[in-house]
Parts: C-alpha cells; structure tokens; sequence
DNA sequence: TGTCGTTTGTGAGAACAATCACAAGCCCGG
DNA sequence: CCGGGCTTGTGATTGTTCTCACAAACGACA
C-alpha cells in the first residue's frame, strides 16, 4: 500500500539482496524465506521484509520469496533494466584499475569514455577505450548520452571536473577524490573515499587498545 | 560533560573535518568557526558544533576552534597518533591502485605486505613490496604488526581471506570484494563496493527519469 | 474441509541521527 | 567595567532507521 517513499538506508540494501538473489538463481533456488536472504545479505530477517515491503508485496506467506520474480522487481526498481553509460575522469592508477573493473559491465554499467589532462596518458589504450583530453567531455558526454561521472582525480582538480561534468548534463556522480565537491541539489554525489574508511577502522582500534591499556593499568593498580 | 560515546556518523565525519582543518592550517589559519567549517567539509554548522562537542569543549564562543588544537584532538581520538601497518590480499587491478596510492601513507596507513595465491604474481614488486603468498600471512601479520587487513579478492574468495587475516589476529578488515562477510563480532570489517555506488545512483537516476516521463504522459493526455 | 506449521507484512516502540533555537560565554571598543 | 556583536555548546524537537512481535495468509496433509 506504500505510495513510492523508498527509505535511503533500504535503496542501498537492494543491491546486497540483488547479488545475493543472482547467486540463488544461479543455485536453481526458487523461493527464498526472508530469513536466508537475510543470512546471505548479512542482515536480519525482518529488516529484510521491511525493506521488500516497500517494493510491494511479492511475498507468499508461509513459502517465500520467489527469486526471479523479486530479481526482476529489484532490477527494475534500482533503474537497471537499462545500461547506463558512464565517463571516468582522471586516469592514474585508480581510474585504470576502475576503467578495467569488470564488475561494473556485470551490472549493466557501460564504460563509455576516459578523460584526463596528462598529455602522457591522452592517446593511451587503456581497458578498450583510448583516453580523451578533458576538453572534449561535454561533446562526448552528450553524443554517447553519458549518465553517470566517475572522478578519479587528484582532490584539488574534484570540484572542476565536477563541476564540468554537471555542465554537460551529468546528473550523477561517484566521487573517489579525498575531497569535499559541491554541486547543485538535483546532482546527485555519492564519494567513495578509501582513507577514510581506514581512519574509521583506526578509531575502532584505538578505542579497543585504549580500553585494553586502561584495563591493564587498572590491573597493575591492583583495582 | 559526556563521557565517551561518540555516535558512528560522527565518526565517519570526523576524517572530513581533519582533512578540512589540514588545509585551513596549511593556509596559515589560526581559528575558523563551525560555519566556515561545516562549508568546507560539505555539512551545516549545528552538525559540525555537536559532533566537535562529543570530543570536549575545544572551542572559544565568540571566537571559534583553534585549528592546530583541534588537529591534534581529531587526530589522537581517531588513533591516527600512531602509524598503523596494513596487508593487502588480491593484487588484480584494484589491489595494485590500492598499493600504489599515496593517499594512505598521507594519513598514517603503512602497507606493510601484499598476498595473493597466483604464482605469476607471487614474486613481482608492486608499490615498492614484493607479493608473498597468502599461506605466509600468519607469520608476516604477527612479525610485522599488522593491524588491518585490505580484501580486493574475487567475491569468492573474501570469506576464506577474512577468516585467515581473523584467524592471524586482525581485528579490521576493509573489504573491497563485492561479497559479504560473515566474522566474528569483536572484528571490524568495513566494505566498499564500487557496483553498490553505482547502483544506488542508477536508483536515483531512474526514479528522476520515471517521474518526467510520468509528467510528460500527463502533458499528453492534457491533464 | 479443517487443522497445523510456516512465513510474510506491518503496527508499535526503541534507538539513533539531524536540526533547531537560544542561553552562556567570549572579545573588543569605549 | 560595561554593552554589543559574535560564536559555541547543548537541551528540545523532529525525522529516520531498526527491531520486535504478532495477526494474517498460505500450503500441506489428513
């Protein structure tokens, strides 16, 4: 009965399930408890049912899920019954090891483009795609109708790419540069930054030792 | 006042405001309010103002945050006082950008070694390290302090290499294989999945995409 | 057809996060 | 030493997400 107000923290749980769906089908499993979806997906049941409830209702009540069916549902509610084309900007080692990435075309995601500004790079084969001066990316960007816009460049060159990337109609953008990039609000940014994953698994740690040489302390105190 | 229970999204915002007050202070500011500091690193003010709360009252009401003092207290409760030694395992084309990025080394993230299972690999210098096999982890993450384990295996094999690095004793793991997984409670694991960015934005992208052809159906139909 | 075991879908409540709004406190100029 | 402008720190409020718990619905089997 819920109109269309899919939460954020259950649009990013969608593709978990997706994958863990494509590996049932793959096992021929045609239904699926919400309850073993959950344990592959690494969540709980009911946050699961929750989280498909929103798609509608494609349950039945005592047997499951059916796989291709909520395969096909989920496909189609995450926009990737289409292929969408893509641009990576910023060819180093990141971009290339993106540019190469096979998981991307798995999903439906085209690589159709590489920029850069190093004349060193621009002319380079890289992944099937030859790499392009920055300066032709909004020609491109319209004739191959690209939608998303990968940026791997250094932080200090984010904002302008950004920035050019919107002007040429880009409307979506991954963000791998360690760098904070504004653009207008029906841009949609989502930044990957690796750094700051590992300053988050330090504070963990930290914490962890903190607690650990407290304890010790304490012990030799004999409290 | 509060004692020490710092929530996760303060967390997380905390590595953008110390690359934030790293910039101020390469720029010779010696204080910077929460607003000019909420517009660098991308959030409003109030959220700047009670995350830096959660740390201690480190600031001066009229004035603002002493950059160098409040440096140094992002940076010690993030653990970032100490370097901290890190293995990659899967040297493809992701686990080699990853060694090759300087972006960790900035921040105090040492890679210390690099495994893989492939005997064409196995051997070659990568990033300045030489690739060991995976059956030495154990050894090299007790001799050499290894405290966070990177995965940019093949999804099929993230769960076996977690448990290994679990197994020789690291309590972090940044996993870049789309694949969950499953550890012990007491082991932090952190995942970056380049196709769930993506997808999340191809959501995004469809649902725009949706409504405006809704809107141009109904234009049609003169409603 | 009725009963039983199973599993969904969802209201209700708890936990967590974001935002608001303002008193408290600081600096400075007179 | 006082008043005004500015900025922090934080209660209060609102919004979002998670979790629980159970009625409703289904299949199977007698």
């Amino acid at each position: 009965m819920p109109n269309r107000a899919i939460p954020d923290a259950t649009v990013a749980r969608l593709p978990v399930y997706l994958r863990a769906l494509l590996e049932l089908a793959e096992g021929g499993e045609m239904t699926v408890s919400s309850e073993d979806l959950a344990n592959l997906a690494g969540v709980n049941a009911a946050k699961v049912r929750k989280d498909l409830s929103y798609l509608g209702s494609y349950g039945t009540r005592g047997v499951g899920y059916d796989v291709e069916y909520l395969l096909y549902q989920i496909t189609r509610e995450l926009g990737l019954t289409q292929d969408w084309h893509t641009a990576i900007v910023g060819i180093g080692n990141l971009g290339r090891a993106l540019a190469s990435y096979k998981g991307f075309s798995e999903r439906g995601f085209r690589i159709a483009a590489l920029f850069d500004v190093d004349e060193k790079v621009i002319g380079e084969e890289v992944g099937g795609l030859i790499v392009r001066h920055l300066d032709e990316l909004k020609d491109i960007v319209t004739d191959d109708r690209i939608a998303i816009g990968i940026v791997a460049t250094p932080p200090q060159n984010a904002q302008e790419v950004a920035e050019r990337l919107v002007d040429a109609g880009v409307k979506s953008i991954l963000n791998f540069a360690p760098a904070v990039v504004n653009v207008a609000p029906d841009v949609n940014v989502r930044k990957v930054d690796l750094s700051i994953e590992l300053q988050i698994l330090s504070f963990h740690l930290q914490r962890t030792q903190a607690i650990a040489s407290a304890r010790e302390a304490n012990r030799q105190l004999g409290g």
